[in-house]
DNA sequence: CCTGAAGGTGAGCAAGCGCTTAGGCAAGTG
DNA sequence: CACTTGCCTAAGCGCTTGCTCACCTTCAGG
């Protein structure tokens, strides 16, 4: 499925943000930001790691703060994209569930530098660039809703609890950010596996290898 | 002050800190580091929320990272005996994986500003601090992971992955620290009661529908 | 009464912070 | 050529940080 858009799993990360200076700063300030944190991570840190002067930061962002939002914001994108992507996909609910977990997880697994200042740095954000995060992040959990509530009227879940098994599996798969370690025994493939099975036992979908 | 009633008839939390200015700046640490994170907290704004000077601060605690190191293995402690209390609680292990977890969440969501800062301020720890309390993490995990296991070999749970799970199951717990919201529809108990449902799906548990 | 310990304060230091400014250099354009 | 534009640096400003120090107050024991 999707065979000509087989090859955009490997595209460049950060793509998108340009010139090439404004890249390597926006790496740097992800790296340092997963690392330390990112009210421990001083602008030096972030222009040193990119190979330039402090100032060179304030001619590509105007505070340390438009750094982190850019990254957030971007970062939201991604893992709206692949949700969704997986929710319009084809297939039954469990089917699309278990794609939009795998892909999810393994997004947060593979880009667990990334996914962990996207994910645990929110407070950090401006009033207002926060409750632009927050809006994005409500489009996250209405497209896992929605898979799980094409189950239950389907009949395919057992879900007594929609909003709250929603919150639950996004928290399950959000905290991966937070303890996966590369390295760890398990590649990002193997915790997506584990965990599109673990979430589809939570909705209480007929197990696909035996039943009980 | 402000924050609420935590004990729900249980004794005075941090009752085990003395004298009286040490528990009142421990607590305005906890107050401070859950709002704003450790690094963004300064130690005049720990101390004027404790209504004393700056300078008072070191007279109880060497540093301010001691204060975070405190906090930290004080809510270690706590979070693992209340794990274990479960643990060798009497029942099936579908009763003791449920009761670990309904009490452990409740913790996590009552407490949820101690939780955050015992579950996401590790990295401030020095790196003997760290270290001595990741071995407390790992008594943790062990708990849960003895019960899990009791429940495979006795018939009761079906877990192709006992490590994995245990992992995701303390991470789904973990993480209600973060998006717990005092504010919020749900209660402490409500989402004790739920988790324990989807934690008992998780490992395959029979469905017991009479049981709450 | 005096004395010393315990627990507090106001003032402030050295270091480090986010960010600004003045200016240099290379490339593109009239 | 002169001039603008884009990108970068050295230096440093104003402020805040964690923490210290000289000094003050309270109070129990002799």
């Amino acid at each position: 499925m999707g065979a000509a858009k087989e090859t955009l799993g490997e595209e460049q990360p950060w793509a998108e943000v340009s010139p090439d200076a404004a890249r390597r700063l926006l790496i740097a300030a992800v790296d340092a930001f997963a690392e330390r944190g990112y009210h421990a991570t001083t602008t030096r840190d972030i222009a040193g790691r990119a190979g330039m002067s402090p100032a060179a930061l304030y001619i590509h962002y105007k505070t340390k703060e438009e750094l982190l939002h850019r990254i957030s914001r971007l970062g939201h994108d991604k893992a709206l994209a692949i949700l969704r992507s997986a929710a319009d996909g084809e297939g039954t609910a469990a089917d699309r569930l278990s794609a939009a977990v795998r892909s999810f997880v393994r997004w947060h697994a593979g880009h667990h530098t990334t996914a962990r200042v996207v994910q645990y740095e929110l407070d950090a954000l401006s009033a207002e660039h926060r409750t632009e995060i927050v809006a994005l992040r409500r489009l996250s959990d209405a497209a896992v809703r929605e898979i799980i509530n094409d189950g239950v009227r389907a009949g395919e879940f057992d879900v007594p609890d929609v909003p709250g098994t929603t919150l639950a599996v996004l928290s399950l798969c959000i905290d991966v950010a937070r303890w996966f370690d590369v390295g760890g025994r398990r590649t990002p493939d193997e915790v997506g596996a584990l965990y599109a099975d673990l979430v589809l036992r939570m909705v209480g979908a007929a197990p696909e290898r035996a039943q009980r």
